[in-house]
RNA sequence: UGUCUGAUGGUGUAAUAGGCAACACGUCUGAUUCUGGAUCAGAAGAGUCUAGGUUCGAGCCCUAGUCGGACAACCA
């Protein structure tokens, strides 16, 4: 008899983390509006690349649509020539998709429906919603009031339908220069929302349009565009940030004038992803490409989804991240640390090990017999039996980390130190010797001795060491370039500076230096874009830069 | 000063018929380990912005404040 109800608890959806768009939408379901239709969209600008603020959007829409066994569409948010590309177009899409998302064949543009907004556009005039203004930027603006004080009616607001009609044709036919004149909807001069103080509508731009080529020379606002794309597309949930929370009035106005039945799509809205030690803003990150201060939009600093890639993250752990950091309605700063612990969790189970020595310091095994060659079996990750092993070769000279070794141990050090013993991994337990210093004072070589009955696997190999370390045959050893990148900005938000500053004070000095590192010869048979766990350091990925003759890593971790 | 909006450990998110504030990250212990990683076990840390009220009982409902965010582009 109760068979039913765990059943139905354990099938339903109710078990699965929510957030308050996705209680909004059960509701809605349940009381059975748009017949239980769920379809959102994806709405970038193409004016620049993506960053894991727009991740956290992506996976909300298409996270959302596929919940509810709904449709999410991708749609360029194109209405403003002037600023917009298809350079960027191309990497959006490229950037969606990387992440796991897919529209299948619903990729729009805003722009396709430029015909169907002038058509309205026409309708609002007729209908006197909507008429052509003659002030200059400068005048509207005066006139629009401020937040406190009403605005004051234009002159031009009073014109007849038919002299709208004329005047607005005449701008759509190109007879007046840009910023001549403006299609202003007609609401309410002293609306307390701005927004509603007769919103431009139309601006006229002799701008060639990345799609539309020069077909037109009038161009629609967002307000005015989006939320009629959305209805054209039959978007019930039009998700996005809290900025345009103002902007929904004017949404569902805009609506009211060209919608017929009941339906309307419903813009709600969430709190955009701020992360610490970085800066989100498009604005920013444009001048930190402009003025050179990173190489480019995918720099493996920056936040863009591009940057994060060539960084090394993966697409399963940015999903991850967007899904622990959640939806809700108060602004939110994500401790990056959050992010990265999102990594390292996917790659930890994930990336193979790989020993490679940062900082290298030669070790000499002096009862090893010159010129002899061990080969010895390393597990590729100890995480995943799947991805077997191994040979490494241990041979008289190695190197092992600098930093390993410590010539006046203090408190809890337990590496190598002169008279100390420690493990090579796969290899042998060593004791340090001697030293071997330069005329200033510098170390130059470590001699130890090794005990052949401690190699892994034999008969004294389980004997006590404090310490493991990783190493290379310095005979075998590759040398490639590392790029150690740490956090662009030195302080938690960078974005809140005092009078006279910017956020480019508070770059991190430091956030790349690059290194030759001595790395085993598995690297060699690495591909851009394989990501490694160099063993004890952390985790690097093979950057694009690499060419056959020089292997670059960049360290995604360290 | 106007409109809209939000407030829960250090951070983020839950608590969806008013019923012992939970989970994750981070921090700290200990165990274990041929990676100071991972894993395992455990701990500290909020009494829910404030003040009133309703109620047997309030993070949740009511009232009044406080503090934060957004909005005055022919940007999106």
């Amino acid at each position: 008899m109760s068979e039913d109800i765990i059943t139905s608890d354990l099938s339903g959806e109710s078990k699965s983390p929510t957030n308050f768009i996705h209680a909004i939408i059960e509701e809605e379901i349940r009381n059975g509006k748009n017949e239980g239709r769920v379809h959102t969209r994806f709405p970038p600008e193409p004016n620049g690349y993506l960053h894991i603020g727009h991740a956290k959007s992506i996976c909300l829409n298409f996270g959302t649509a596929s919940k509810y066994n709904g449709l999410a569409n991708l749609r360029f948010d194109d209405t403003n020539p002037v600023k917009e590309d298809t350079e960027y177009v191309d990497s959006i899409m490229e950037d969606v998709r990387w992440l796991g998302f897919d529209w299948d064949d619903r990729l729009y543009y805003a722009s396709d429906y430029f015909d169907q907004l002038y058509e309205w556009a026409v309708k609002m005039i007729r209908e006197g919603h909507a008429y052509v203004d003659d002030l200059n930027a400068e005048q509207i603006s005066e006139y629009r009031g401020t937040v406190t004080r009403p605005g004051k009616e234009s002159p031009y607001r009073t014109r007849t339908p038919e002299e709208n009609l004329d005047l607005f044709t005449r701008m759509k036919d190109g007879e007046f220069p840009d910023g001549s004149r403006v299609l202003r909807a007609k609401i309410d001069m002293a609306h307390p929302n701005m927004l509603m103080r007769d919103p431009i509508m139309y601006r006229i731009l002799h701008t060639d349009h990345h799609r539309t080529g020069d077909k037109w020379c009038i161009y629609p606002m967002y307000d005015y565009a989006h939320g009629q794309s959305d209805y054209l597309e039959g978007i019930t949930h039009s998700i996005c940030t809290l900025e345009f929370e103002v902007h929904r009035p004017l949404y569902e106005w805009y609506l009211e004038q060209v919608a017929e039945g009941s339906y309307r799509p419903r813009q709600i809205e969430f709190a955009r992803l701020n992360l610490t030690y970085t800066v989100m803003s498009k604005r920013k990150l444009l001048q930190l490409v402009n003025e050179k201060v990173v190489n480019g939009w995918d720099d493996p600093r920056m936040p863009t989804i591009c940057g994060l890639r060539r960084r090394g993250y993966t697409p399963e752990s940015l999903r991850a991240f967007a899904d622990v950091i959640g939806i809700a309605k108060r602004d939110q700063v994500i401790d990056v640390a959050l992010l990265e612990f999102c990594v390292r969790e996917d790659l930890n189970k994930r990336s193979n090990r790989v020993m490679t020595v940062l900082n290298p310091v030669k070790l000499v095994i002096d009862n090893f017999p010159e010129g002899e060659v061990i080969e010895l079996e390393a597990i590729n990750n100890p995480e995943d039996p799947e991805a077997g092993s191994r040979l490494i070769r241990f041979t008289k000279e190695l190197y092992i980390e600098r930093e390993d070794f410590m010539e006046n141990p203090t408190g809890k050090f337990f590496r190598l130190k002169p008279g100390g013993e420690v493990r090579l991994k796969y290899g042998f337990i060593i004791k340090c010797e001697e030293i071997v210093k330069d005329s200033e004072g510098n170390i130059t070589e470590i001699h130890c001795t090794y005990q052949e009955d401690t190699r892994s696997g034999m008969v004294n190999s389980n004997k006590k060491v404090k310490g493991t370390l990783h190493w290379v045959s310095a005979e075998h050893a590759i040398p490639v370039e590392v790029r150690l990148y740490d956090r662009l900005f030195a302080t938690e938000t960078p974005e809140n500076v005092e009078e006279g500053k910017d956020f480019k004070d508070n770059l991190n000095p430091d956030s790349l230096k690059t290194i030759t590192a001595m790395a085993e010869p598995s690297v060699l048979k690495l591909v851009v874009g394989d990501r490694v766990q160099f063993e004890r350091l952390g985790y690097f990925c093979v950057d694009p830069d690499s060419t056959s003759s020089k292997i670059v890593l960049t360290a995604l971790l360290h």
